[in-house]
RNA sequence: GGAGUUGGCUGGGCAGUCGCUGCGUCGUUAUCGGCGUGGAGGAAAGUCCGGGCUCCGCAGGGCAAGGUGCCAGGUAACGCCUGGGCGGCGCGAGCCGACGGAAAGUGCCACAGAAAAUAUACCGCCACGCCUCGCAAGAGGCUGGUAAGGGUGAAAUGGUGCGGUAAGAGCGCACCGCGCCGGUGGCAACACCGGUGGCAGGGUAAACCCCACCUGGAGCAAGACCAAAUAAGGGAGCGACAGUGUGGCCCGCACUGCUUCCGGGUAGGUUGCUAGAGGUGCGCGGUAACGCGCAUCCCAGAUGAAUGACUGUUCUCGACAGAACCCGGCUUACAGGCCGACUCCCACU
C-alpha cells in the first residue's frame, strides 16, 4: 500500500481510504482492508495527531492477511510520526 | 454392507475487552455521553428474464425490431414452477429435450460420389426391337429397358419377405412404417381401433421465412420537496413543408421559434427508504405447483457506505462470498455436516 500525509492546522488526525475495485476485486476483501486500516488508525490516534492521511491500496494487497496488514500499517504510522517531528 | 437417484436444512460455538451504525430513551444541548435494543446471504454474486414503484399529458393506430413456441394448471407476471403427453438415455430409482410448420416460397449442404434434389446412371444387370457373324448355342454393335447388386457419403426417393419379370420396379400381396378418412377414450397434448391410398418423395427453421401469442420508452443518479445562486446580452446560422415532448420510423396528440459560438454561473440538504405479492404456526381445498381462513411476529436500511478486531477456550479447524429502491425466478460459485424418500447388487434370517 501507499500512505500519503500532510500537516493540518486543526491538531486532529484524519484518514482517507482509496481502495479501488481495480486493485481489490472482491467486495469482501475491500471491506476487510478498510476495517483493518480504520481499526489500526483508531488505535494509533495519539501518534498521528495533526496529520491528514490517505491510504491507497495497491495490487496484491488482497492476498495479505490481517496480521500482515497491521504490521505494515504500524511501520507506516511510526515513520509518519518521525517525519512530523523533524 | 456396498453402489446410486432425489427432495430439503445448515454454513463454527461460548466468554471477556476495545470499536462501527439505525432506532428508542435520559442527560447535555446544536454536539457528545449513559442505558436499552436491532444490525448481510443462500446465493447479498452474474444482471439473463418477469413484476411492483416513479417520470415521460394519454400509452392510441400502423410499420419495423425483439422475444416465446407439445398440452393443462399455478402466478401480479415470467423465458419460472407443478402435473401430464411425446421422443431419447439408464437394469432401475430417475435424468435430459427451443418439443409449431420443410406439399407457401427462397437459400445452404464441406470432402467423397455418376448424382445432394429439376433428379440422375460410374461399375453393373437385361435383350422383348434392329444390324453383323454363326447351322445352332452364342458373341459383338446400335438402340433401348432397369436401379436389384457393388461403390461414395452423416444422409441416395420407405423396410423385410414372397410372388412376378428379359432384367427389374409398390408392378402385385402380407406385415411394419407413413399419409388421408372415420370411430373410441381424454378438458387437451395425445393414445388406441377400423378402413383406405400405393408412397406423397433427403436434411437444415438457435438459415431467411410462415403461423400463433407477448412486448410503448427510460430508470431510485427514477422522481418529489426545501434552501441558495442565476445573465440580461452580443455574433452567426436554419426556418413554420420547422422544432420540441418522442424513445427505431410514420401517423395521431400537446406545446412554440430552434441550433451554435462568445461571455457568465449552480450542483447543498431532506425525502423516496423499507410493513412486504412479508415471516412463522395451525386448519381447510388441491395429485402437485399453489390457494383460502384464523392466530401471531416486526426481522438491516448504510450514503466513502456500518457487522469488525484482539484475547482465552472448545470442536469435526470453518467453503463460496458483503445488502444499496423492493419483490418473484433463472444461472453460476461453495469446505464440511444433518434429515427424509426411493432404486439396484451382495450376504444372512
Amino acid at each position: 500500500m501507499t500512505v500519503l500525509a500532510r500537516r493540518n492546522d486543526g491538531g486532529l488526525a484524519r484518514v482517507g481510504l482509496a481502495i479501488s475495485k481495480k486493485h481489490v476485486r472482491r467486495a469482501v476483501d475491500r471491506n476487510r482492508i478498510k476495517r483493518v486500516v480504520r481499526e489500526s488508525f483508531r488505535l494509533h490516534l495519539e501518534l498521528l495527531q495533526g496529520l491528514d492521511i490517505v491510504v491507497l491500496a495497491r495490487g496484491g494487497i488482497a492476498a495479505k492477511n490481517n496480521q500482515e496488514l497491521r504490521a505494515a500499517l504500524n511501520a507506516h504510522w511510526n515513520k509518519l510520526a518521525r517525519c512530523r517531528k523533524s
